[in-house]
DNA sequence: GTAGTCACTTGCATTTTGCAAGTCTATTGC
DNA sequence: GCAATAGACTTGCAAAATGCAAGTGACTAC
């Protein structure tokens, strides 16, 4: 009994693959993180705008999943940065095949490379506008 | 606007990849295909057992997304067998990222090969016992 | 002509998404 | 110090997806 493995659906590597990031968000976290994002603000402000709430589970469950690590920046309020693992990074060879294959197959796609946390702050203006409508009220 | 592509979340390739095959499902019975299973009957067998229900839907997707294409191999009643277009042929490289990744950072996980249709019949026999049980009542 | 099989479809309960708004902690402007 | 702003989440809830179980239609075997 060394390895007590009690799979979801089988042994195959693929199922358990797609078991841990098989979903619509998980591995745009992981591209994002791979691109140099690091703090919650910039992951959501992607051009995919992930909800809030779905970022918040992901980011647990990836953690749980030893793909990403959850580090404090600063304390008061407590903020952490996110930076993959290297089992985190690894999954890298993945996202490649998947461009490869969205690039060829799907027309208009391309490879969003955009450059860590720039860009972050002009989106932010927009996100914070909605708060103020219901305050007024 | 020779292209007008509406994007559901953004023209990454990988967000777009996902928006097709981004689910626990799709990417198991394009393994099976590629493994060389055509019926319905083979998918259904496959160790992971999906949900019928959610094969047929599937099956539907794929199809309506060029990934795969079904031919009648006989009428009455009206069968069909599933094969890969090349674009669906083409993901086996995102396979092959994933059972490198799994059989590497999954501890216990395998690469499944089982050859085309071998086994399905044993398990068909299990499957149709459960009908039985409420014809009797 | 009845049981069995294959390929689905249908019904429904549970779970997951996703939009919108709320909270909590701290900083900035006055 | 008090309102406004901001970042990082949490909560509520409606809609969609998932998954179990059973039903259907067209045949085959006996």
């Amino acid at each position: 009994m060394s390895t007590a493995k009690t799979f979801t659906r089988s042994a195959c590597a693929i199922a358990n693959s797609l078991d841990v990031v098989g979903d619509k968000w998980s591995l745009l976290v992981v591209r994002d993180l791979l691109h140099g994002k690091r703090t919650y603000g910039e992951l959501v402000n992607s051009p995919e705008r992930i909800p809030t709430n779905i970022l918040a589970e992901r980011l647990k469950r990836l953690e749980g999943a030893g793909i990403i690590v959850s580090t404090p920046y600063q304390q008061h309020p407590k903020r952490y940065a996110y930076t993959l693992t290297p089992k985190g990074s690894a999954l890298g060879d993945v996202l490649l095949a998947f461009v490869r294959w969205g690039k060829q197959h799907i027309p208009g796609t391309v490879t969003l490379n955009q450059g860590s946390a720039s860009g972050a702050s002009a989106a932010s203006t927009a996100n914070s506008r909605r708060r103020r409508a219901k305050r007024a009220g």
